[in-house]
DNA sequence: CGAATTCTTGTAATCGATTACATCTACTGT
DNA sequence: ACAGTAGATGTAATCGATTACAAGAATTCG
């Protein structure tokens, strides 16, 4: 209560100051917190009591410096715009930091000078371990050598030609092809599909899987259907995209489009224009965000176990970075999707 | 192109082998790289080609041991389910990463061991700053002593009774006025409001601001239509909140929703039941997220200017975090919001 | 031409914790 | 009772970069 308990100006107190106010040597101290049991009761309390009194905590840098790991990961990201990654991060924020393990995020996409911040950090030591997040690796000359350094994962898609990154993924041309012929069940012969980013291996992988459903059916693929430059997972573009449904020369009587994202922008473009869904057209999206539920009308959709996935991918990567030294083979995990169907489709 | 220009096995290479390499000290290397024009031009060239054949990159570690500073910055949220944090955390990343620093993410809500671990990242010194989102400071016992250490700034929410953090936000109180004044002004007079999760500031704030608008327009407020209890800011609460609605001895025409997330779920859940928005009740939201705009109909509510908070808190931590030593009084920047007037809210 | 000044570079201490090795004490077993 | 072993602790080197200080070389100026 007295004016004189106020805590004292934080200076930076150091294991010096905890050896000495307990009377034994750095060393005792460094190991009574490390390995309890290697130190004797009576000292082992006379150091924690030095550090509560003290207020001690150990120094992150110089700890990191000496055991040349900092308990970091960095995330890579195209960018955060998309509420897709939200329950990915999620899950990796838990898991890495019940083990002490901080979580840097990144987002590499667009800026040359964005990929070496981030290179440096992972060279300069900065992280034990990257996970990236949609395949955007960068690809940076400087690069290049780091997968030698720290182990880097990749998440949702893999880079076709490399085999020196763990993957984990779903299969999106399969999951495509279930979702398309969901659609064809359905009654639904005049499909179209909402191309996601160009250049992006999940993209690509769809429009095989929404082929793929075409001919096993055999149905003829309309390539005036296939909906490209739409741009990214996002809104905007699906809200493009309904220029392409509302000028076709042949409308189609469902759309699949790339994400849900895509899909619930080009209903909404759709609406303005007086073309309802499911009445005037089906449409099915892809990923089953927390939106697609919560739409009107609620979205069919293929759900990919984002939270597991993140789940799985942390936990392999804290057992790369915790085997220090030997580099464990890689792992490519691919985790099933599942239909929901929900109110978008309707039967023909 | 031949096998031997293939990068030889990565061992960290140090300032040291640079020097030796350069034929020169290594305090010579480390001033060619921070103050090159300290340097003999004919040195400065002799060490930057062997940073380049050696591909040298500073340990991290090593350097924040030494300059005190670890060019780490953590932002605390409660969880990112919700999108509202996406385009405050993709600003707090450009703007960070664009002066090299790194951001670190952590949830701090729920549970007790994270709050200790990131008590303890900021102790350790292993940031530079942190930033608080939605008033969320752990109320640690270790963690009331931080202020004095690193620099600490509040998001969108302060902590009545402290003036120690710098605050960054909006006029909830009076923002949720207008909102209610508009209400007001299309000829409703009974309006309910769904109540944010308990025990924050801005829920109450905005009650305030429901309440200052009924008075001032010489209304009553019937304390049956605030609905308490309905959780947190998302969907679920929303769409709970439907029953408070739908069992209303006599039913508000118009509802202020505590956030957009809650609207939705709440015009989703009166949807199932057959309750159109905004024909058989007007609803208006809070925030501006992405998906009021987009959602069907369009939600009526009030913007946060998320992303310019976002930059300017990052703008005045920097500064803080520069300013080593001296500590500079406390920023409070109050934002205006807007109201956006969109479809779901119909004129009586 | 010699003294004063400016440039350039090197030597070595330092940041704070960890840990190999050495030392000393206290047991154990014969 | 004494060698041998286990247990507890201290000493000092180490991690890799930065920087105060010193010293030597080059330049300027009266």
């Amino acid at each position: 209560m007295s004016e004189d308990e106020i805590a004292p100006v934080a200076r930076t107190v150091t294991i010096q100051d905890v050896a000495r106010l307990a009377g034994v040597s750095t060393a005792t101290v460094s190991r009574a917190i490390a390995l309890p049991d290697r130190v004797a009761e009576a000292t082992r309390e006379a150091v924690f009591s030095a550090i509560r009194e003290t207020g001690y905590t150990p120094n992150a840098a110089a700890r990191s410096l000496r055991a040349k790991a900092t308990r970091m990961v960095l995330v890579l990201l195209p960018g955060l715009g998309n509420s897709f990654f939200t329950p990915v991060l999620d899950a990796l924020e838990e898991v890495f930091s019940s083990q002490g393990y901080g979580v840097l995020v990144g987002y590499a996409r667009q800026s040359r000078s964005r990929e070496t911040h981030y290179a440096r950090l992972i060279r300069g030591g900065q992280v034990d371990g990257v996970l990236v997040i949609t395949g955007n690796v960068p690809r940076d000359e400087e690069f290049v050598a780091v997968p030698e350094t720290v182990p880097i994962s990749l998440m949702f898609s893999d880079i076709p030609g490399t085999d020196q990154f763990s993957v984990f993924d779903v299969d999106n041309r399969l999951a495509s092809a279930t979702l398309v012929r969901h659609l064809i069940a359905e009654g639904h012969r005049r499909i179209a599909h909402i191309f996601g980013p160009e250049g992006s291996t999940e993209s690509e992988e769809r429009l095989l899987g929404y082929r793929d459903a075409h001919a096993e059916a055999g149905l003829q693929v309309d390539d005036a259907l296939v909906w490209r430059g739409a741009g990214n997972f996002d809104f905007v573009s699906g809200d493009r995209a309904a220029a392409f449904y509302l000028s076709a020369a042949e409308r189609p009587t469902a759309v699949f489009a790339a994400a849900d994202e895509i899909a619930l922008g080009f209903m909404r473009g759709l609406k303005n224009h007086g073309v309802s869904v499911p009445d005037d057209v089906s449409v099915v999206g892809f990923d089953d965000t927390e939106y697609a539920e919560h739409y009107d009308p609620a979205l069919t959709t293929m759900r990919q176990p984002r939270t597991e996935l993140g789940r799985l991918a942390a936990a392999d990567l804290l057992r790369r970075m915790m085997a220090k030294g030997e580099t464990l083979p890689r792992t490519h995990l691919r985790l099933p999707c599942e239909l929901i169907i929900r109110e978008s489709v309707r039967r023909l």
